[in-house]
DNA sequence: ACAATTAGTTTTCGTTCTGAACTATAAGTG
DNA sequence: CACTTATAGTTCAGAACGAAAACTAATTGT
């Protein structure tokens, strides 16, 4: 993920780039479903009619815009031209997670044009088999995409685990059971021939990144997302765009120091988040027995509405240890809200006054109660993430796409 | 200081800004103290040379760099004129801490040419009066910095406290007794009429920056740096810059949560890191009475030299919680290397052996024992990453210098 | 019908980089 | 010692691009 990294410093300095920027720079003033005029973004960018004239006109030509007739809004004056992004432009989401496969079509405008998700036990498969399982998930998103004229530039394919993209390579992900794979041929064939590609995505980061751009996160321009599956994975958006960290592992939060007292983590440390928020430890404390996931959240949520005290206590844990995690993330990073995903969603009644309690008590007037969002994107949130993020890279780079 | 985010994006959106990227990239390929050529920046640069002899002249005439003679390498073909940063161009730094004031003025090749320090109990006086006595100082650094003919390109002054450097303004320095306090003025009569201005900055930010360009950290591009003074500071470096984070005071790892069950904290949380490593509780659990700080932490060494118990106990428990903020750092933020420095630098001995058991307990693997390091720019690290801040701004923007 | 107003295009100009030719200065060679 | 080779740096023509201003187009108001 250091390719984020990349586009803060464009450097160099050939002339040419600045035409690269300023198509760039354009295409950012065109909200996902509002109209403009050059005009409009004349005024908006500080570049003048005939730039904009000429960087629109290349747009058009690469089909990320579209005119869309005349705006005549009842002013003196000649009415402009409205331009909006080009709604038969789109990219691939996919997501293997733990126990389903998922996949979508999302358009320039933000809008999910196709969804389809099917369970799959993965943890078992190899990542061949899982792939090939995927293709023909992917294959149907494709011609739905194809009949609805739509063209995809890209793609992106989220995963629960330790990625490279740069390098498609997945360095590990324990809960599939996959150390070391490396995958360009098979994103490849995902979605073949296109312009800007397939890039892995970690899972974690993917919902967060579509919490921003299509969810509650677009509301902050800076916060923590956790993200319950079956681990806790995390996300840190910070002004507005994804934080990485130096190597791009950053956010995760689960395994960070909640209770240094605390029990034993798979990570090989102790007191993680994890051992007291993800499933597993709910699950247990809430002495709830084995099974598929679905079904023993269905047991929780019903413990819950009865009133079990250990299911309260075990939910109510889960919430003060977030809340710390939460708060030290606020003091650490100056990232002031947090925004809970996957099924923390569900047991939102549950977790949220806890989690405020806790993270008053430990930072004080740092993370206000409207600064706490849940998630309502449930399993489209990684792939939404994964399909933003190759849009995002077309409208970064629009310049690869005039003819 | 959201100003380091704006430089995130110098997009060249106009034709001239095209030369100020490159002016700044061709300054950027000269280190500090290495001589160079124009053909040798050309490699470089990726420029031509014709380009790179070009923005060369400017910036001579903008008195940046410098020629020094030809570099006669015994190799064939003409030789090339050694250029260099101009020794003669500096910024002076300057801090204010709760016992001591200091100020020092550094060259552009990063060599402290002057330095003065002189003890003062700032934390009764008026932020009128610390800045009178300051002036005295200043006046007398800047007279120095004359005589040895260097022009002073701006300055930096470093306060223990949160700031807006943006608006010149010191949110709150709780161990001065400072709340809102405008300086513009004052930071402009510290150093009349500086091309770039003085500018204010957090202590313990500062000094992390100091210790990448001049010190301990310039083996890492990633680290955390926690400086212990009457409070526990800290500043974050990724990817070779200091991280701010959304508002701007990001680093505060001294009110980071690394035991939900501790004590109460002056910043009203509770189990806050400073409340085992900050040096009122070092000192209070080594049961050393009050007095000046210089004179307690002579007791404290002088215990521990002697095997203290209670002095070797409360010293390692520091080094434990500080073991514990970093795992969290390095799982959160993916910084896998720490920086001590202040207070801390003087118990390196006794700090080192417990911080590095108790992060290979947390995050097992994660932070190397190299990834340990301690400070020795002593007092100077404030002033010196002021200073150097300065230094930083002048070669990002030359076009500014450029006649 | 005509003025006023706004949208968008055409034309000219200045800036800055690139590329190629050219000059300058050294070391090696016979 | 002249000549070749290699490297450093300059000069000049050409291209890309945005800025500025003049111009055309299309609409509302009087």
């Amino acid at each position: 993920m250091s390719t984020a990294r990349l586009e803060d410093r464009p450097a160099p300095g050939r002339v040419g780039d600045v035409r690269k920027q300023n198509l760039a720079l354009v295409l950012r003033n065109v909200q996902p479903g509002v109209q403009t005029t050059r005009a409009q973004l004349a005024v908006e960018t500080g570049l003048t009619k005939a730039s904009v004239s000429s960087l629109v006109a290349d747009l058009l030509g690469a089909g990320l815009l579209t005119e869309v007739g005349i705006t005549r809004d009842g002013e003196r004056g000649r009415p402009g031209v409205g331009l909006a992004l080009n709604p038969l432009r789109g990219a691939l989401g996919a997501e293997v997670n733990v126990d389903y496969l998922g996949v979508g079509v999302v358009d320039l405008n933000g809008n999910l044009r196709f969804q389809e998700t099917v369970e799959r036990h993965n943890s078992g498969s190899s990542p061949e088999d899982v792939l090939r399982a995927l293709r023909l998930l992917t294959r149907r998103a494709a011609d739905a995409a194809s009949d609805a004229g739509i063209l995809l530039l890209g793609g992106g394919l989220a995963v629960p685990g330790l990625v490279d993209a740069d390098r498609n390579y997945v360095a590990t992900a324990p809960n599939l059971g996959w150390t070391g794979v490396e995958l360009s041929g098979e994103l490849e064939a995902l979605l073949p021939h296109s312009p800007f590609g397939v890039t892995l995505s970690n899972e974690a980061n993917s919902a967060a990144l579509a919490e921003l751009w299509y969810g509650q996160g677009a509301s902050f321009q800076a916060y923590l997302y956790i993200s319950g599956e079956v681990g806790v994975g995390g996300g840190l958006i910070i002004d507005s765009r994804l934080f990485t960290g130096p190597a791009g592992h950053a956010g995760e939060i689960g395994h960070t120091v909640v209770q240094p007292k605390g029990p034993k983590c798979t990570c090989g440390g102790h007191g993680c988040l994890e051992t007291f928020a993800g499933q597993e430890a709910i699950f247990s404390a809430s002495d709830i027995g084995d099974g598929p996931t679905g079904q023993r959240m269905a047991q929780l949520l019903a413990a819950l509405a009865e009133g079990d005290s250990r299911a309260l206590a075990a939910v109510e844990e889960a919430g003060y240890y977030l809340g710390v995690a939460t708060a030290t993330t606020a003091r650490l990073m100056n990232v002031a809200a947090v925004v809970l995903g996957g099924h923390f969603s569900l047991l939102e009644e549950w977790i949220r006054p806890a989690l405020q309690q806790s993270v008053d008590g430990f930072a004080p007037g740092v993370v206000a109660p409207d600064a706490v969002a849940f998630s309502d994107l449930r399993q489209t949130a990684a792939l939404m993430g994964a399909a933003g993020s190759s849009l995002r890279r077309a409208l970064a780079n629009p310049q690869e796409l005039v003819p």
